[in-house]
DNA sequence: CAGGAAAACTGTACAGTGTAAAGTACCGGC
DNA sequence: GCCGGTACTTTACACTGTACAGTTTTCCTG
């Protein structure tokens, strides 16, 4: 009965940066996208919402952290193998992680400063093609596009107003009625006819778009100065 | 002196859909990225806060608004012509307006109700290159990647920590010198040998991406089913 | 072991946010 | 002239990030 102080008042030893990074993570995934406030996510810490600010200096750090943590998540490219399919490999982790974190693109734009996990990763796609013939403007210019192919297709796939390809129709048919009255034929053609057609699903466009751009690299590697 | 009943009371017709979309525009470029807070947008207006929620459900809707907005701005393709060349315009045109509101790109990733404006934009693409040879199928594979790489393509240009590409080498130089040394060496190379050169500019980069997709799209035109 | 500084967490407080609810002035139409 | 809806105001509430000032607990030093 001597080192017992009641409980509130002592809270020592629980907290840490990865912590409390993993335990946003969680919560950011379970409510569907939405950052957890600082207090919600103490109190699940089991702390007071202050004592965050004593391992982050303010919040957009600890968002940097989660998307560090994301970074953490993806496969890495390997160096030795055909570079396409580590790039495809690569992208479809890429992808997995931030469908599976839908908040984490929307963090992006914001966030200047890369991670460890962030500068690892790109280091790694950025070695897989130099490895393999790419020479460095070529590499630039492949990480470019293939990175902005990847963030643009989730932030299209996520904005999305269905979760399953089977609402599709409940949700777009009356839209694309009313658009083909009022005067967008070609939307309206390419939603009976395509994105309406029992089967469909967004998720395969990505292969076709990636397929495309790994196509059109490596056609480009040799003759990029 | 009959009816001046002092200045607050009245404010009648001032507001309006449309040019609370545009002074919230106006604002949120110029605070360079933020939209301006119901009582800020009100206060510019010569309005209370709460007055804004006779023109819009909540703000949410008035977001949908700004993001109409940034769709009227962008040049439509036309029908007639040469299709790589409408798509290289509209390209051009979509990532100026996204550039120029640099709060957009932040806000499209959770709206799901498309504007006007954008239905309109969308039907003229789809319509650009359906009138040029592609099927249903092939236009839904060339809006989704074209329109996925713009968007990707911006948000990585809206991030990077710097404004103008002279102000990189200082930025980038002391974190570089550590990623080298840190173990980071693909990195270190690409960026010490082509992205710190004088004259380069990231921007360049978007032309490439576009033109290996233009030429990949024109080499599937007619085999896409 | 004493003590003092640093570290980890608490308590309180404040300015700012979106918006629900109710009130008030003004308008056009019978 | 009245009356109902429209456009706005007033007040209020729950919630946000975080500044500032404690209060412990831990650990290093003499």
């Amino acid at each position: 009965m001597t080192t017992e102080p009641a409980d509130p008042p002592s809270a020592r030893g629980t907290l840490s940066r990865e912590k409390v990074v993993r335990t946003a993570v969680a919560m950011a995934d379970e409510s569907g996208g939405k950052v957890p406030s600082t207090r919600k996510l103490a109190e699940r810490l089991g702390v007071q919402a202050m004592a965050l600010y004593h391992h982050f200096r303010n919040k957009d750090a600890l968002l940097d952290g989660m998307v560090d943590f994301v970074f953490s998540e993806i496969e890495l490219p390997s160096q030795g193998e055909d570079w396409k399919a580590e790039m495809r490999r690569r992208a479809a982790s890429m992808r997995e992680a931030l469908v599976r974190h839908p908040w984490a693109i929307a963090l992006m734009d914001s966030r200047a400063d890369a991670g460890l996990a962030t500068l690892r990763h790109h280091n790694a796609v950025i070695g897989c093609l130099r490895a393999q013939g790419f020479t460095v403007a070529g590499a630039a210019h492949a990480f470019s596009l293939l990175d902005a192919y990847i963030y643009g297709f989730v932030m299209q796939e996520l904005a999305l107003p269905f979760e399953s390809p089977g609402d599709l129709e409940e949700v777009a048919a009356p839209i694309l009625e009313q658009a083909a009255i009022e005067g967008f034929p070609h939307l309206a053609e390419l939603a009976m006819e395509h994105a309406l057609k029992p089967g469909y699903d967004y998720a395969d466009e990505f292969w076709i778009g990636l397929d495309l751009i790994l196509d059109g690299l490596e056609r480009h590697r040799d003759s990029w100065a």
